[in-house]
DNA sequence: TTTGTTTTTGCAAATCATTTGCAATGAGAA
DNA sequence: TTCTCATTGCAAATGATTTGCAAAAACAAA
């Protein structure tokens, strides 16, 4: 918590109710989740929706979260520890859309590898770059 | 044209103005395109948008377009030739939002190449793997 | 601990991408 | 040419996310 306090301060931000309530959630939670996902996990009315959206985007730019998107409209976040960078991969279920983290960074000969593994069957992995064009760094 | 008739007859499906018209537009751009941007492409009123997100659902069931996610919350489109498979990445620009083709598929190594052959700054990447897992596939 | 200032929150309304109901229209088989 | 079923346009419905605004909460200073 004393983290979470000192990065706060550093930001001119406050540290309210909601926030410490949701870095709890996240922090149980070694899944990426939906922010309706940690709205639904935090005690009835302990906030209101919006504000996870606003906390999200504020932990996000601090770098105390990390977002994940699995292409269903939703976006997801897990907690980034002290240390690591919040680098990891996810292996999601098609179907019920269990989520079992990958530690690796390889691809393509992985993907057998990590379907083996796992017992997942049609495995396909989905990857974009994202950096700024030539154009732009002028 | 032909191969568009024939797969869509396999289909019970109908060659409609619209359908021909959003295969043109796609035709003629080699990049990912937005519903919204194909919608713009087509001459005025040429035909809904909403029909323009009903073809690409069809089209993406057919193999004929590929569905990328750059994670802006727009899906985007291309067509998908004769025989490659549609597999490539991209290098998205997180200003301009230009977009460059990468063939190559590794990764993180690649980063590295990827970001000096395109000029491009602060590259990183976003994977995600897919699957049906154990429980599922019983 | 009281006050003053600034950030946050709750709530409701607004956006945005995407989907869907339904009646009218169009494509293709007979 | 006709008949039938797929398809379309249009408008309304969804679902995720954002935003305006006044009230509430944090915190620094007194």
């Amino acid at each position: 918590m004393s983290a979470l306090t000192s990065r706060l301060r550093g930001h001119t931000r406050k540290i309210t109710g909601p926030r410490q309530a949701i870095l709890g959630i996240l922090r149980r939670h070694p899944h990426p989740l939906t922010n309706k996902e940690i709205f639904a996990a935090l005690p009835r009315g302990r906030c209101d929706l919006a504000t996870i959206y606003r906390s999200m985007h504020l932990l996000e730019e601090m770098g105390m979260v990390k977002r994940f998107d699995f292409g269903d409209g939703a976006a997801r976040f897990e907690l980034v520890g002290e240390d690591d960078d919040g680098h990891h991969h996810h292996l999601v279920c098609m179907r019920c859309a269990e989520v079992v983290e990958i530690e690796e960074c390889s691809i393509r000969e992985l993907e057998e590898q990590i379907a083996a593994r796992n017992g997942f069957a049609t495995v396909t992995h989905k990857l974009e770059f994202f950096g700024i064009c030539p154009r732009c760094q002028r």
